[in-house]
DNA sequence: GACTGTATGAAATATTTATTTCACTTCCCT
DNA sequence: AGGGAAGTGAAATAAATATTTCATACAGTC
């Protein structure tokens, strides 16, 4: 009458949950089989799609997905789904939250996990999720841009002021007219007055902005020079101005917020551009 | 009474969304404009989850979330759920997971795989293998070298300059007295002379090494300046006068090797020094 | 070829999730 | 201050999604 109740206890993980399968498969029904195969071959779209549209897909009824994880161990299919939807969600979020619970309490006894394994975790997640949506037009509409421009103009301050400086570098190296509009020397001003259309300003900014950063911005808006910007998801009022928008999410430790991310994209825009020119050649 | 009605047609595509929200950020209201901050600031959560748990984490009801998506011209907030979803499910699968799980690159064949994600990939796995080389004690050594210093001298040249640029920015950050040594002016000399035992160098230099570098260290050994470095694994016969030595292996694609992991060690380290500061009041 | 236990799909029900409505507030504008 | 438009939250409604139930089909056993 039921179908052979639990098999064996639920698995709390995406990877538990693939070895069980594993396992048990050939113990499953046909269509139980079907689910399984489903769950190993793309648990994200168990992730994101609805059971009814999974079972659709599958070409059986919905209730068989219920089935499979009463089968599984577990008590409904949403089980499922949820252990899923973490697999690829919830990293940067849990992340941060642990960050902040550990921050202020235990200090005292045991040995504490090095706190640079997680921020190297926070790290890769940022770029794995700023490489995903990277996409491969924008880096061209950029690249062609800055390519055609007569000179690029590089600006940057505090914290940005390395990725300004990096790409200041790249740019020269693939052969570019680029030079760094920065304030030393009280020269920032004067630098502004020879910004023309025929150049583009490449700036390098997260918010909070720097009143100097404002400055560039407006200024070249003022005098319609073409903008590409690599900057923060946060929205900006300048936003509008901008031709191309890199929208970089960095991980965060304590407060410091990393440039590793940044520093990627800053060599994909580079090698996009070395590309570009030797296939123009 | 109605909200007002539609800025524009609705984007099919997050990038477009992400523009538009861009582009009329500043005339949303307060509300709408935190959805729109979590639209750009975590798009994989809008699509993995619930529209009420959305509305729970920013701390405003459902509906709000519903009137977003009017504004931007949908004509329900589901429609933008779906734009997000397609987001992850469509993307090349097969990426995702050579990402997630820095297997080797193999030819897939067919498809010509867009370069920057090979990039991050190389990145990825020079992350990985120097967050586990990097000891705690190393990092600890140096935090408490360059805590202990009267004054940080901080060098590096062409490609090592900003990362140079970023510590320097976060040993400030961080409190100390740090300074930039760099050729600017012609005062490199100068700057050199006033070196001193009670100081610390920080040394960025990868192979080959800039001749002002060279220049650098040996005025730091003759005047038995300790020396912390960041450096790549190719011996130089520098090391031996290297109190610590962070050896890097960047990542390379195309002749250009990355830096997001050497970004990465000095904000480890910056972060320790901040944590060692803490632990010390 | 009846008997039994499992497997399956369709429909009914329950639950969750999204949208609409409406009353209330707030912020202008005069 | 007074009137109106826009903004907001809570509750009601609608839609969707998931689970349960049940009737039937199928396979193996005697």
């Amino acid at each position: 009458m039921a179908n052979r109740t639990l098999l064996l206890s639920a698995p709390d993980t995406v990877e538990g949950l693939r070895q069980a399968i594993q396992k048990h498969y050939t113990a499953l029904s046909p269509r139980l089989q079907q689910v399984a195969e489903l769950l190993l071959r793309d648990p994200q779209a168990v992730a994101t799609e609805a059971s009814r549209d999974l079972a659709l897909g599958l070409q059986l009824p919905a209730s068989t997905l219920t089935r499979f994880a009463k089968v599984m161990g577990y008590t409904t299919f949403k089980q499922i789904q949820a252990l899923c939807k973490q697999q690829y969600v919830n990293l940067p979020r849990d992340y941060l939250d642990r960050i902040k619970r550990q921050q202020p309490t235990d200090r005292l006894g045991a040995e504490q996990p090095a706190l640079y394994l997680d921020f190297a975790h926070a790290v890769q997640q940022s770029l794995q999720m700023t490489a995903l949506e990277l996409s491969q037009g924008k880096l061209r509409e950029a690249a062609s841009l800055l390519r055609g421009a007569s000179e690029v103009w590089i600006h940057g301050m505090r914290r940005a002021y390395p990725v300004a400086a990096y790409l200041h570098y790249l740019l020269l190296k693939v052969g570019l007219r680029a030079s760094l509009l920065d304030s030393a020397g009280g020269l920032l001003e004067p630098s502004l007055a020879r910004l023309h259309a025929q150049g583009v300003l490449l700036v390098v900014t997260y918010s909070p902005h720097a009143t100097e950063t404002e400055q560039v911005l407006a200024r070249a808006r003022q005098l319609q020079v073409p903008v590409v910007a690599f900057s923060d998801p946060v929205p900006s009022p300048h936003a509008k101005d901008m031709r191309v928008l890199f929208a970089i999410r960095e991980g965060e430790v304590m407060g410091f917020r990393a440039l590793s991310t940044s520093m990627y994209v800053a060599q994909a825009l580079a090698v996009q551009i070395a590309q570009d020119t030797i296939d123009a050649a």
